[in-house]
DNA sequence: ATGAAAGCGCTAACAG
DNA sequence: CTGTTAGCGCTTTCAT
């Protein structure tokens, strides 16, 4: 198990009677080298089966070619989609996808930010604990996309789910509703914040009572909580943090024989896996994560790839070419999302 | 955005007034070092902001203190667990890990290994699709760990869900079924194997006759065509390859209005995230995969942390000691499953 | 077109 | 106890 040493490049270069000097250049730009020496070069590197050092490689160039998601729970499906979509859209262009959970900590999060320093090229931050400054403060030190997060001067990208959050109040004002429950999510999440001030005013709209309960912890189990609290609020619709918390209010309906939708209009958002296999099946806001992490993927790419301006550039450039590379161009990719309309919502009791 | 240039250790040991190497061996071995100019230096680096070059050390110790996740897909619900039971693990030791997706192909997943080898100091691969030989070939270059997979000499978890199947075959016959369908996963899936062999004697025992339909691609999609066999071969419950099929057996035969589990009982494997939600509630065969991926990312780091003996062992040290340090006892670990009885089986119609 | 040599950041001898 | 030196594997001047 992993005991024979590797073959280094001097190895390489001597098998092939070169230098290793002109061995690189063969490996790495065939045309600047004799073509047959190239040729002899890159045959017995594969007959060797020679892998270049990626730590070499990184030390010498300070790029890894490896890029963290960082984020607050691997286990959150709400996650799966940014790992596969920032997976793909890295893979495809050669670099190594880490992986760091926070454990919804802030301080584990912020530790980690600084640790992933130097071991990758950079990062995208999904979901956030951190405050606005700390973030900033890491965007200093390492290339940071943010996701459902906005920093000026740092990319991010927006899912608009406090938009979708309102078209399924406007879903369950056309029905009737009159008396809505939003159960929030957790205090220090920022999307929260967004939709409570995107739902209060388009409540009022449509003349709708919105009943903010809450915060509740974003699993299944708090859901229990919510439904209980949304019946006390004599709502006749309860509009969830996310799926995970709006599957366990229809647990806990179910539980209590409280019937959805008849009595109890049930709304999600996300729409994770699962949200279609329930029992009544789940009206949500579906959100394209995964489209989300490939946008964000690719403009922590299109930096990392565009950062080839090593050596210090003069004060002048920075002035320059506002339009070709603006500055604060930064401004957050906003993605649609969309009411998916299931059995779990119906006309007002 | 990421430009600052990072301080070295360099900078640390001129802006402390001390050599490069008394400064390392300030930071790392603070016993070998004066304690004064080593708390000096301490707070230079803290102040400095000094966070020593991953890299560098690894193009030195030839070690990443990073293990990779290899996997054929990502987003199968089922490796959830093992991504979170490995990345557990591995965190409480200091390791990152990173995540290789193969996109369920043996070339990719060749592929992968072969370039991680220098990037990784490990890997646990799960649910392979490489032949032994072709997994063997990797062990040799890197330290591996594989889950659901015998490969003699290297380490490895298996889920015992063979052992699980003959259970839900034992809890269907004591349920008065007589005629039982198996819907098989791919063919290249050694689980799959496994559990065929360990069916098919225990429905001789059992006085049940197991007709196997499929292979299936293990996705919700296929499904219907499981569910549309077992119908057609006259079978009173079928067992699925896992919870996705499972879940697409339902879906199935709840458009074609055949009562579950009246008419049919359907039993799924893993029980990923939703099988309790879906209605009825699916019994499944539970494995404690995060679990396996504690244990996947221990034997590992056993292996790593236990190959100390870096400089070539003689041939003496290979024969001896095979009490303390066994060579071939890389039995795997078999980890129990056990059998989560919902409401998706019942007594035969 | 190719070789020799320097150096990325760090640690491990080897002096002193 | 601390400084000097060498070298990990690689790319990149700088010569030739």
């Amino acid at each position: 198990m992993a005991v024979r040493r590797q073959p280094t490049l001097r190895d390489v270069a001597a098998a092939a009677g070169v230098a290793v000097s002109t061995a690189s250049r063969a490996l790495t730009r065939p045309g600047r080298v004799n073509a047959d020496t190239a040729d002899r070069v890159v045959a017995v590197a594969k007959e060797l089966g020679y892998i270049p050092s990626a730590s070499a490689r990184a030390l010498l160039s300070g790029r890894t070619a490896t890029v963290a998601l960082v984020l607050p729970d691997v286990t959150n499906p709400f996650f799966f989609g940014l790992v596969r979509g920032t997976g793909a859209r890295l893979r495809e262009s050669g670099y190594v996808q880490v992986l760091a959970d926070t454990e919804e900590s802030a301080e584990v999060e912020a530790d980690t930010l600084r640790k992933l320093r130097g071991q990758v090229d950079g990062a995208v931050l999904a979901a956030s604990r951190l405050s606005d400054e700390q973030i900033a403060a890491a965007a200093a030190d390492l290339a940071l996309v943010v996701v459902n997060r906005t920093i000026p001067g740092t990319p991010g990208v927006l899912l608009d789910t406090a938009g979708g959050m309102v078209r399924a109040l406007e879903h369950l004002a056309s029905l009737g509703h009159r008396r809505v429950a939003y159960a929030s999510g957790p205090a220090t999440s920022w999307s929260d914040g967004r939709r409570r001030e995107a739902l209060l005013p388009a409540a009022a709209r449509l003349g709708v009572e919105l009943v903010v309960v809450g915060p509740y912890a974003p699993v299944r189990q708090a859901g229990a909580q919510a439904a209980d609290a949304a019946l006390a609020a004599g709502a006749t619709a309860v509009v969830a943090f996310n799926d995970l918390l709006a599957f366990g209010v229809l647990e806990r309906l179910d539980a209590l024989g409280v019937p959805v939708p008849e009595r109890m209009s049930v709304i999600g958002c996300d729409d994770i896996f699962g949200a279609d296999l329930v029992r009544p099946a789940l009206t949500t806001v579906e959100s394209p994560v995964e489209r989300a992490g490939r946008m964000a993927a690719d403009l922590l790419l299109a930096r990392l790839e565009g950062d080839q301006t090593d050596d210090e550039p003069t004060g002048a450039d920075l002035d320059d070419e506002p339009l070709a590379h603006p500055r604060d161009a930064a401004d957050p990719v906003l993605l649609p999302t969309h009411l998916v309309v299931r059995s779990s919502t119906g006309a007002a009791g």
